[in-house]
DNA sequence: CCCAATTATTTTAAGTATAAAATATTTCCT
DNA sequence: AGGAAATATTTTATACTTAAAATAATTGGG
């Protein structure tokens, strides 16, 4: 069980010990929580009503602007951390949009190219900005200098979840 | 814009300046999204695969495990932050397999009163204690002596979205 | 008292999400 | 070369999610 701070096995404990270690844990998963859908649902508000634009099709476009290339549609799934089967109508329709190419490789027809279309970058850029300024305006009132400490804090807990899934 | 730490106003500033700006809160942002996301689908998966249940019945759950009275219907969407029409289903579903009682009050037929069942209390127990030894384990390998700060962090960061939200 | 505004909830339409099965293509083994 | 395994993607079935419209019941003002 690896609960670092105590000793005492845990099949030895009551149910009220074991409820009372597991408190903290709960106490930092609802918050995480509770920061992400305050913020996911108003970005997500936003873009709806500026930009008549999904979240989930924003992150797509991000995505390919880093690629001038293109990508391995297979990529996106990994990199989104979304199943493969949810970015098809995505997809689909980001391509009737205009937005991205969608075109199968010659060397392997199983696989296909997707590709941000000067459209895609038109509009991509628009709304990186506002996407931008509105984290700014949200993050506001949190102390500037308590940034970076809690990036890092962030990036240890993230480190520490992919270490215990890969455990088993 | 509210930006504290710089002085100068953003239509002075350039693009670059710009996008140099939003890049904490945007690091901020995607390392919070990163966390949660990560934990929620492991989550989800453990969920499905040892009780055939999904997050939102679960939540539902322990809302109602605090209320041995009971809870109005409307109070639901407000305390899981989800909208009105989406617990219908969820609500629905419940009912039908016998986890919680939905029964429409006398003084006001608008409202209805949903309350758990002993069948729900029962496996709502069992999936409690698995959730949070799943919370744990995927938590175990964070220092122990950080929990309290980043909880803290997390709630000042919480209150100052929640300001944010109000200002306008 | 009546009807307009309010409140509680459900329905609808569109989109997002997953898992699992299906399809298509390629690779690798013998 | 032929067929099995692997890989990339789509399809299917089910469930969640929202916004907006619809329904139903209550309250309050004239």
């Amino acid at each position: 069980m690896a609960l670092a701070k105590e000793s005492t096995p845990v099949s030895a404990k009551n149910e009220t010990d074991q409820e009372a270690e597991y408190r903290a844990q709960t106490r930092l998963w609802l918050r995480l929580l509770a920061c992400t859908s305050l913020i996911e649902s108003e970005l997500r508000r936003r873009f709806r009503e500026e930009f008549d634009f999904t979240m989930p099709r924003f992150d797509v476009l991000a995505q390919l602007d880093r690629e001038p290339s293109g990508l391995v549609l297979g990529e996106l799934p990994k990199r989104l951390m979304v199943s493969a089967g949810n970015l098809t109508p995505i997809v689909d329709r980001l391509v009737a949009d205009g937005y991205i190419t969608r075109t199968a490789s010659n060397l392997d027809r199983r696989v296909q190219i997707v590709c941000m279309t000067v459209e895609g970058r038109k509009i991509f850029r628009r709304m990186a900005k506002s996407h931008g300024a509105w984290l700014a305006e949200l993050l506001a009132d949190f102390p500037a200098d308590r940034f970076d400490g809690l990036i890092g804090e962030l990036d240890e807990l993230k480190a520490a979840v992919r270490d215990a899934l890969q455990k088993p």
